[in-house]
DNA sequence: CGCAAAATGGATTGTCAAATCCAGAATTGA
DNA sequence: TCAATTCTGGATTTGACAATCCATTTTGCG
């Protein structure tokens, strides 16, 4: 899991040299910030200057850990992906209860922001997919890891007899991921989240057993 | 940024009364080498004088029809919204066969293009949401007539039993609209129609009648 | 302790794209 | 016809923002 699935330590400007604590706290700091901000207003709308004074570091400090905005835009998709994979794989779809309370979770995160921001992932995807190859890349890695990760709970539901009958889980996951991609979409357009409310409910009663 | 610009130069872009067919072909040809450009490209990625490029038109003309790239971006979302909403609406989706014709249609439109620039509305959503208000609204309301043309067929179908029991059609159609949505996302970032197909054949194997 | 590496400050520069401006040509309609 | 308007040409200006530079402080380690 953690592994060296993409080139992502190397962020450093120039060459390797490893960080200090402190150097991985004020990277830490700027990624969190420059996540925020990329997920509340876009990425071409966020500028180098809003993630200085949102992270309160200087433009040497910036470009100390980050050879420009495309390699910090990078940093910032491997943490929402990280942070999104994480959080599936402790939902525990494995269970009907499980599965609802993670619908719950998502419907609920996106009802308080009114849709603003859409998937932490997606939008990036959406937004990164025919200007950075790279990020390209790295966002598909990330919906891989979410499928299987969706696809594993999926299993369990089916091997304990509460999926319909017929289904295929790794058909099922990508579909849920899908689904749950444009409802977060047609939420954040909408500025309302019934959409994705739908989407999901619909997905789950047409698959889960009785 | 400062007003009092309304008196002397105005030019009259927004309002589409007072233009002769030449200007018509002028602001028809600008708007469609817009859409082709943002769809391939990305909104931010394509510049006003891309556009004046592939036009074959001078900054003149481009501001004499439009304010500013926003007046633009707004005309392309129109666009691409007509004919995504007029195609659906042609394409009778009241029967299973014209059903799965239309997603035979998708599915091969997005295979050609390896899922490329997406769906030509729904991207504009992801680009546009947080950073143009009054875009967005125009993109909700464009998937809004979107999913009452999805809806109407599957009312067809509904009233003619080819559907599974105890669905209702309003409630798929926003999900079939959202399925729709990601799979085209997920496409886009893996730069492959795999997702898509997986998606639209799922939903329809779950929802129409044996 | 001492000195190399790492981290920071912040002014500055360079680039590029959006938008403006001053014309002049074409067309419309009375 | 001819004058008002619509349309076009393209050089220029403006401004924002990414990225650089040089100087200084702090940290790690032998």
């Amino acid at each position: 899991m953690s592994g060296a699935e993409r080139a992502g330590g190397m962020s450093r400007a120039g060459q390797a040299g490893r960080l200090t604590a402190k150097g991985e706290r004020t990277r830490a700091r700027i990624v969190a910030a420059a996540a925020r901000l990329m997920h509340e207003g876009g990425v071409a709308e966020t500028t180098i200057e809003d993630v200085k004074a949102a992270a309160g570091v200087s433009s040497s400090q910036l470009y100390h850990y980050f050879a420009d905005k495309e390699e910090l835009v990078q940093a910032v998709i491997d943490y929402q992906a990280g942070q999104i994979v994480g959080n599936t794989k402790r939902a525990g779809l494995g269970t009907p209860a499980g599965l609802r309370a993670w619908r719950d979770l998502v419907v609920a995160q996106a009802a308080r922001a009114s849709g603003q921001g859409g998937c932490p992932l997606g939008s990036l995807g959406g937004q990164l997919a025919e200007t950075d190859p790279t990020a390209r890349g790295q966002i598909a890695g990330g919906f891989g890891r979410w499928s299987d990760a969706l696809r594993d709970g999926l299993r369990d539901l089916q091997a304990a007899g509460q999926l319909k009958p017929g289904l295929d889980p790794d058909e099922l996951a990508v579909t849920l991921l899908a689904s749950l991609q444009g409802g977060l979409l047609l939420a954040q357009v909408q500025r309302d989240a019934r959409a994705l409310e739908i989407t999901l409910d619909t997905f789950l009663s047409l698959v889960l057993a009785s």
